[in-house]
DNA sequence: CATAAACGCAACACCGTTGACTCACTTTTG
DNA sequence: CAAAAGTGAGTCAACGGTGTTGCGTTTATG
């Protein structure tokens, strides 16, 4: 995006601080839609006037979430290789990467489309389309049966909500590991519970849109 | 729920306008969730002051539109035979007639529990019961994997409120009917609609829940 | 028909948020 | 080291939403 660099860009704790305003703005909104600057700024250590420094106004700020969002899911399509890798592969990588965040994207979307009161598409063109062509790849090769993009995206990011809302160690998680005694260690584990939570998006979103096979292993 | 009935309990125009007020709260609130009382009152074709005449505060305002979503639910939970019914058919009217208001539930929610705060569940004990019943029902039946209600209860309001969002006339509302010249139809008729949504969300959540067939029985 | 309830209208004070501004102080960078 | 940029704390006015009150008028109920 910034071409070169003239002699000063942008001071590296500015950038820093920017970091932890859209941070502090992610954690204290999950908890209050309507919380004021200086929530946000308190919870980010720095001062209101700080916040209203590097973002001219309240609006701008939501729309610097929405973009850093947007980014990620970007980057993680990207790096999920959704145009060549296996679909079902990629549909896992990319699942895990976006559970990684472990922040509510209806929130950043709701409260986005609240301030912006019936704009444009959340989600910027580019993601939309990498999406597409995922479940497009999905659908071709038999995993789902839905063959509508829109429909699906809209199907998968339900269910990620509600996946990201389940409590830590729920009945849920633990799923049908081959291992009887893992539960308790999967309660803790982050490692396990990311697993768990991917697990559970991929086939709940495959069954959802008519996949044949909850495949990965015998139910109880 | 009141008691007595003096000499004039509440006369009917009053009444009346209560329920105008609901309406319009739910139009208003849908389009913009953050809406004055004003424009919520104008909607109504009413003064603001009699909004504040009819609820105390905003607050008391969403309860009742949230008690108001809370009773039709369970009215509908009531009228589907949900604990005697065969549980496949007994979903298949709970949706059709949860379906028929056409009002975003997810949005009453969000709404609400903005303005509670963390308060208690936003829906009432009774209705969760009898959702548990149901899909303890059908995981019974061998309908669903899924044996957590809750987790059930979860992912079928988000797939509802998907559903629900969906444009008329959409490509996935056509589903596989084996008549080709009948979409154009669809598109207007409202009984078509809400047959063809009812069963989108029907096959959805039961493949969502891990459903043995996305082929529901008797189906071409 | 008479009464009481409900309504519209207008005005009012209160409150929280927003956005802009200043000035002294600290940090980064060249 | 010194200048430039950044920050913190405080203050300010403006705005919009909320909740309340009073008064004249309309409307339903007995």
């Amino acid at each position: 995006m910034s071409a070169h660099t003239p002699p000063r860009p942008v001071r590296a704790d500015a950038e820093r601080n920017i970091a932890r305003i859209l941070t502090a703005a992610r954690t204290v909104l999950a908890d209050d839609p309507t919380a004021s600057l200086e929530r946000i700024a308190d919870e980010a250590g720095l001062a209101r006037a700080t916040v209203h420094r590097r973002f001219a106004s309240r609006k701008a700020l939501l729309e610097a979430l929405r973009a850093q969002l947007d980014e990620q899911y970007l980057h993680a399509l990207h790096k999920a290789k959704v145009t060549t890798a296996p679909p079902l592969v990629a549909l896992h990588r990319v699942t895990e990467l976006v559970i990684e965040w472990k922040l509510s994207h209806r929130l950043v979307m709701d409260i986005v489309a609240a301030g912006t009161h019936s704009g444009e598409p959340l989600l910027s063109a580019e993601v939309q389309d990498c999406a597409q062509v995922l479940f497009r790849r999905l659908h071709a090769a038999g995993a789902i049966a839905a063959s509508s993009p829109s429909w699906c995206l809209r199907v998968y990011l339900a269910i990620l909500d509600e996946v990201h809302n389940i409590p830590a160690g729920a009945p849920e998680l633990s799923a049908d590991s081959t291992d009887s005694a893992d539960s308790a260690a999967a309660e803790t584990d982050p490692d396990a519970d990311l697993a768990a939570r991917t697990r559970l998006q991929v086939t709940t979103v495959l069954g959802a849109l008519g996949g044949a096979s909850p495949a990965k292993g015998s139910r109880p």
